[in-house]
RNA sequence: CGGGGCGUAGCGAAGCUUGGUAUCGCGUUCGGUUUGGGACCGAGAGGUCGUGGGUUCAAAUCCCGCCGCCCCGACCA
């Protein structure tokens, strides 16, 4: 809590970004370097998207397990492309119990080896397929640079990790639950992405394809936040992950892994924050309304908070997040910034006029005062409800204009190197390999983001070597 | 690991150039008045000045070493 202003957004969206997270009480520094304590606000904007996500890996029938953190180190060496993308980033427990270890145990930066190997024992037959599991767990990637939500050296995440019979049955699958994490973006977190395939310079270490979803930031950034990975045969053969099929041949498996991580809040805070701060999705909010009682004396007060509790139960009993703000010696203007703060979609406020007139005047977080408005208490749960709809599907058609109006069609390079020095996404017809995403990010800082999912088909002419293209591909700074 | 900056009360800062025993704002505690868009008055509490050494009668201040953090790059969900 404070009373002075954010910085400016669009003047220093860094500074903006690391202020709000502290001041929303999403997260606390901690004492080990990289490292983020979240918060309970946080925490529950986290469960939010957990909760969305569990249901929907459920429906589509996985379950969860969990392994175990540490890794011993063989195992990320079985695969070379793997271990080599991790590296790095690894911290490694080399002393338990006083001892050196025989065996230095990796913490785990991802679990695609340790479970490789519980599946290989698992799997004999094609009657144990598809085998699809998930585990909600925290990783460890040792990050050079770190900022709260979005990269940090330890972070919560989801992973999905699954075995089929055929490439077709586990490329059905990588996609299938990149759509779960769009799905999640868009009609819950309120986050317009664009699905797309990764760029080989670009994929997971391992993996034969992979499949993110992307999302516009407040600064035009990218944010990758989510991925899908077809892991092709990749890990089936380093951990004989291995099945007999129906005329008793021995086949390797083929496997897939995906991830969705708390940088998914970092997301939330930078495509909807604003001025005054965070703005959440009624869907993700921890507090959907907030009421804040307003009285000068004890009679006001007795009336009030009798309007107050009879219209929180009203909302509860409507399936409503409500907040009651009970704090003395706070006047009601701290706060509703420090609620605007916080990102609550709705604000009622309730005095003694209020009480006289059986109304409660509300405020939407959405928009300025202009939208404050007065509404009457009776069937107050279902307009409120119908107003945080309104509040959810505001946010994501704010975003979504946002977003579309910077992303722009490009033929040339130069055109390229135009937009990313303005801010958004280009878009155009690429041909290029690995060492031509890395030619642009060397002169541009852009990255090769994705080849949309959705391309308008037919060709052009590549932006970069000439050539015919078959596919147009992103590139926009990125997180 | 390169380039920049910073460590002084819970948070944010001033003081350092020109050494003299620590100041301001916010928060916090107590009392009172307040409360429909960031209230006010009064009285308190709270600091090994990142750390180790050196110079000096005297160091937050000058000198040397170390540690840590932040920002901008390279690396990444």
């Amino acid at each position: 809590m404070s009373n002075q202003p954010l910085p400016s957004p669009t003047q220093d969206f860094s500074a903006w970004y690391n202020d709000i997270v502290y001041r929303a009480d999403l997260c606390d520094q901690s004492p080990v370097r990289g490292c983020i304590i979240i918060k309970p606000y946080g925490y529950e904007i986290w469960e939010g998207i957990k909760g969305a996500l569990d249901m929907r890996f459920k429906a589509t029938g996985h379950v969860n397990a969990y392994f175990p953190l540490f890794i011993p180190m063989s195992y990320l060496q079985r695969e070379a492309q793997h271990v080599e993308g991790f590296s790095p980033e690894l911290a490694i427990v080399t002393i338990g119990g006083g001892e050196t270890l025989a065996e230095p145990l990796v913490v785990r930066p991802t679990s695609e080896t340790i479970i490789g190997e519980s599946f290989a024992k698992w799997i004999q037959s094609y009657r144990d397929l598809p085998l699809l599991m998930n585990q909600w767990a925290n990783v460890v990637r040792w990050e050079m640079r770190t900022r709260p939500f979005l990269r940090t050296a330890e972070f919560l995440w989801q992973e999905g990790h699954t075995a089929h019979a055929t490439h077709d049955e586990a490329e059905e699958e990588t996609l299938q639950m990149l759509d779960v994490y769009a799905d999640v973006a868009v009609n819950v977190a309120a986050i317009p992405v664009i699905k797309g395939l990764k760029a080989e310079s670009e994929k997971f270490a391992g993996a034969l394809r992979t499949y993110s979803i992307e999302a516009m930031m407040g600064d035009k950034k990218a944010l990758q936040s989510g991925t899908s990975h077809n892991l092709g045969q990749n890990f089936a053969k380093a951990f004989n992950i291995q099945y007999l099929d129906r005329s008793n041949q021995l086949q390797h498996c083929w496997t897939t892994s995906w991830g969705l991580s708390t940088r998914m809040v970092g997301a939330v805070i930078m495509a909807h924050g604003d001025e005054k701060g965070l703005r959440l999705p009624p869907k993700l909010a921890p507090h959907q309304v907030v009421i804040v009682p307003i009285y000068k004396t004890d009679d006001e007060k007795s009336g009030v908070m009798a309007a107050v509790e009879s219209i929180k139960k009203q909302l509860v009993s409507g399936n409503i997040r409500v907040w009651v703000d009970r704090r003395e010696d706070l006047s009601p203007g701290f706060k509703y910034n420090d609620w605007e703060m916080r990102g609550v979609p709705v604000r009622l406020e309730v005095g003694p006029k209020d009480v006289a007139n059986n109304v409660v005047m509300a405020a939407r977080r959405d928009m300025g005062k202009e939208g404050k408005r007065s509404l009457p208490q009776e069937n107050l749960a279902a307009s409120v409800s119908a107003l945080l709809d309104e509040i959810q599907a505001n946010l994501l058609a704010q975003a979504t204009a946002f977003r579309d109006a910077n992303i722009f069609d490009v033929k040339t390079y130069d055109e390229l190197k135009q937009v990313v020095e303005a801010g958004g996404f280009a878009r155009g017809w690429y041909a290029g390999d690995s060492s031509d995403d890395k030619r642009i990010k060397n002169d541009t800082q852009a990255t090769h983001r994705c080849f949309p999912l959705e391309q308008p088909g037919g060709g052009g002419e590549c932006l970069l070597t000439g050539k015919q293209a078959e596919k147009l591909a992103l590139f926009a700074k990125a997180y």
